[in-house]
Order: C-alpha cells, then sequence, then structure tokens
DNA sequence: AGCCAGGCTCTCG
DNA sequence: CGAGAGCATGGC
C-alpha cells in the first residue's frame, strides 16, 4: 500500500527546476533523476523514507512548485514538514538570488550568465555525509563515471522504498557503509583507496567522534581543516562537501580542475587552464557568491553558452 | 591504445 | 620537504 501526499510550494522567485536539474536529466529513476519535467529522489526522514517527486507549475519569476511524497505508512504532519524543509534545502528554495545577481551586475560575463540562467540554483544534498562521500566518489574520475558510482552505491547499500509497485533507493546510511566490508565497497566501482576512505568516514559519523551537522555555521577556515583531517580528504573534498553539503555557496573549490577550466573558458579566453590561485583571484570579484557563481559557469558550459 | 577526468596518500630521494 | 607513482571506470 502505498500513502500518497501532495504540497504545494511558492519559492522566493526567480527559480528555474529544470535549469537546476538538468545535471540530473540522465540519472537512474530508482534513485535520482530528473525527467519529463519531475526531479525525483528518496529522502531519509529520521529513518523513515519518502519518495519525492517535484514538478513545476508556474513560471520562472512566479515558481510554484507541487511536491509529491509517496511513502508506505500514513506520514505525519511533522514528517511532511521536515521532508518538505529538505527538498527546500536541496533547492535553496529560501535563498534569494536578487543580490547576487546585482552584484555581478558589472561583471560582463557573469551578469550575461546569471541573465541567461536566470532562476538556476546549483542543487544540495541532503546531508553533510551523504556530501562527503560524493566529493570522495568524484575524487579525479569523470562526473559520469562519478555518478554511475554514487547510483551503485544506492542499489547496493540503500535502503529500498516500493512505491506504487516500483522499488526505489535511498542513498546509504552511514552504518548501512559499515556493515559493508571495503572490498564490498569497492565493488560499486570505486578503488581499493577510495572505499577504505568512505568506510573510515562512515566509522567517524557513527561513532561520534566526528559530528559533520555540528560543522554548520562555523568559520570556514575551521570547516576546512576538519574536514581535512579525516583520511582520503584533502581541501577540494572540503571545500565541495562544505557548498554541497552545507549549502555554503560562499566556498570555491578552485582546485577543481573543472572549475579551473570553465574560470579560463570564460575569463581567459581558455587557452591554457589557470592555477588555483588566478582562480581565486579571479572569483574575489564574486563576493560571497563565488561557488554559486562558478557553478552557473559550469552549468554555462554544460549548455555550450557562448558568449 | 592510451590518456585523462570535478584528488589524495604513500613512498622515495 | 618536493616530486612522482598508483588508483577505478568510461569517454574520446
Amino acid at each position: 500500500m502505498t500513502y500518497k501526499t501532495v504540497v504545494k510550494i511558492e519559492p522566493l522567485a526567480p527559480f528555474d527546476l529544470l535549469q537546476s536539474s538538468l545535471v540530473f536529466a540522465t540519472g537512474d529513476r530508482r534513485v535520482k533523476s530528473f525527467q519529463e519535467g519531475c526531479f525525483s529522489q528518496v529522502i531519509n526522514i529520521e529513518g523513515r523514507l519518502v519518495l519525492v517527486k517535484l514538478f513545476s507549475e508556474g513560471e520562472v519569476d512566479k515558481p510554484k512548485l507541487s511536491l509529491e511524497l509517496y511513502s508506505d505508512s500514513e506520514l505525519s504532519e511533522r514528517t511532511i514538514y521536515q521532508t518538505q524543509e529538505v527538498v527546500s534545502q536541496i533547492f535553496s528554495l529560501n535563498m534569494p538570488l536578487t543580490p547576487f545577481y546585482e552584484h555581478v551586475k558589472y561583471d560582463r560575463v557573469m551578469s550575461q550568465i546569471t541573465q541567461l540562467l536566470r532562476g538556476f540554483k546549483f542543487p544540495t544534498l541532503p546531508t553533510v555525509f551523504e556530501a562527503l562521500v560524493y566529493a570522495i566518489v568524484e575524487q579525479q574520475i569523470s562526473i559520469k563515471v562519478a555518478r554511475n558510482i554514487e547510483e551503485r552505491l544506492a542499489v547496493m547499500f540503500g535502503n529500498t522504498l516500493n512505491a506504487d509497485g516500483t522499488v526505489f533507493f535511498a542513498f546509504p546510511t552511514a552504518s548501512a557503509l559499515i556493515e559493508a566490508d571495503v572490498e564490498k565497497i569497492r565493488q560499486a566501482g570505486l578503488s581499493a583507496r577510495k572505499a577504505s576512505y568512505i568506510h573510515e568516514a562512515a566509522q567517524l559519523v557513527c561513532n561520534e567522534e566526528l559530528s559533520l551537522e555540528k560543522l554548520q555555521g562555523q568559520p570556514l577556515d575551521n570547516i576546512v581543516s576538519v574536514l581535512d583531517d579525516i583520511r582520503g580528504v584533502g581541501v577540494w573534498t572540503a571545500e565541495l562537501t562544505i557548498l554541497r553539503g552545507m549549502g555554503r555557496f560562499d566556498v570555491l573549490p578552485a582546485d577543481d580542475f573543472g572549475i579551473r577550466r570553465v574560470i579560463s573558458r570564460y575569463y581567459c579566453g581558455g587557452e591554457k587552464t589557470i592555477s588555483a590561485i588566478e582562480a581565486r583571484k579571479i572569483a574575489e570579484k564574486w563576493g560571497n557568491w563565488r561557488g554559486l557563481a562558478a557553478f552557473y559557469l559550469i552549468a554555462a558550459e554544460a549548455l555550450n553558452i557562448q558568449l
């Protein structure tokens, strides 16, 4: 028996669900995807799984969303509210974009790109732990390979939710990853080393040697150095975790090859990839939106936008 | 075929 | 210390 609840959301304008979800367009429907105008993902609310389907019913400057929740038992008001909060976090629905657009008004490149991508919000992840695991997976390999592996982790170790006869997979909990041994994690397509990083990180979180959620709101340098102490985590991984796991768009993962490439393409003629130091310098003018701005460039490149 | 993707650790000089 | 090898998969 599948229970369904529908919630209407009016996010802060502007918001463009289609642009923001494009990165999930090729995703496995059973895990996380954006297909036929619908974003879907299973969310874990205090151990209870809820399948979320999100549709746009409005326009970029008058956004309205329809959120459908599917579960195998009736949801309490509290769970419905919490699910809605997580969805709101994933797409930063309460974060205003207008101050960012104002800030980059005199940056010729960024002002053009923000106009073309008006309403784009870089999607984040529901928990810091998930963001950390994703970042470790994504080290060094291409996005496409990383996405396959992330989906495989969910299918292999995630809890399942049966909704109307179809099985969906949530991202694995830390304890599920601990129980799976390193060799089993490796079979998702990871190197033995990354598999053990992930296994160790899961142990840290489970044993409460590390409280990821407690790091939220601390000064950036603090968080980076705490995360940097985890084996397998360097500055790049820490910064990407903070950006996607904590919704901190003031972080620029400057070591990121892709980010350096797109900054070079749109700001330096693109002949050679720039250094992390040069990237940070150029990003200074984006102020506290430097991370978000970088992902506007990534999105622009993915859409092959030429200025 | 071989190099390179949204890096990091370990080893060696 | 700094430099370099090694790692997983998949696209080109």
